[in-house]
DNA sequence: GGCCAGGTGTAAA
DNA sequence: TTTACACATGGC
């Protein structure tokens, strides 16, 4: 099947990053102070506007918890106060509890990074699923990962590049596919989605200067 | 007042 | 195996 010349659905995934790099300039991702802040962004970031996980990430600061012992000592109750901004605050206590122990357990990013199965050990994890794990191993690791998130799978099915109803993994592997093995690559790439789902697509969709010709990742629908 | 936000886990169907 | 729902705050 055949489509018409240089309609949207003929780009491929680099011409979109070019679109996109062209656009908005090198991204500088992923805004955090360390690897752990970054780990800790990425478990209170889950279904979240990220000016909310500000507000908690300060808390946490201001309070000396941006620490993975100081979470695990102090009470829990008080850890959900403190991030009570991000939503979700009782459920994501406990994942940040439990990625903390992980992560002491495990030797920190050193640690993490050379065991047998990265990826796997982190999706064990109750509360890290496929886009945190893969989040913290780019950001925090440095590995050669695309991480996926609702606004990349929109984007692309709307231009026609993956099939409506796209899973996860389908969709990495469309990336893994097309681009060079790199994590500075997938750093950037990422963080152009989000930049251009947030500062031209957000709430009131205008698609008539959209760099990558009117195809936005607002909603227009309900859940 | 309603929709949306850098998802994930669990329980029905 | 797929679909529905709970989880919660804050900006626009």
């Amino acid at each position: 099947m055949s489509r018409p010349s240089g309609s949207p659905a003929d780009r491929t995934a680099t011409d979109i990053y070019r679109l996109l790099f062209a656009a908005y300039g090198p991204q500088h991702w992923w805004p955090a102070q360390s690897a752990f802040e970054m780990m800790v962004g990425a478990i209170l970031t889950q279904n979240t506007a990220w000016t909310n996980v500000e507000k908690a990430i300060a808390n946490l600061r201001a309070a000396a918890a941006l620490d993975a012992q100081a979470m695990l000592t102090m009470d829990e109750a008080g850890l959900r106060e403190l991030i009570r901004p991000s939503g979700f605050f009782n459920q994501k206590a406990a994942r940040l509890r439990l990625f903390c122990a992980y992560y002491l357990q495990t030797g920190r990013e050193a640690g993490m990074r050379t065991l047998p199965d990265p990826r796997a050990s982190l999706l064990a994890l109750n509360g890290i699923g496929p886009e945190t794990a893969d989040s913290i191993l780019l950001y925090a690791l440095g590995m050669p990962v695309f991480v996926v998130d609702a606004y990349t799978r929109r984007i692309f099915t709307r231009l026609g590049l993956l099939p409506e109803g796209v899973n996860y993994a389908d969709t990495q592997d469309f990336f893994h596919a097309q681009l060079a093995n790199s994590a500075p690559l997938f750093n950037e790439y990422h963080a152009l989605i989000v930049q251009h789902a947030k500062q031209h697509c957000r709430v009131k969709p205008d698609c008539s200067r959209c760099p990558v010709s009117g195809f936005c990742s607002y909603r227009q629908g309900k859940r």
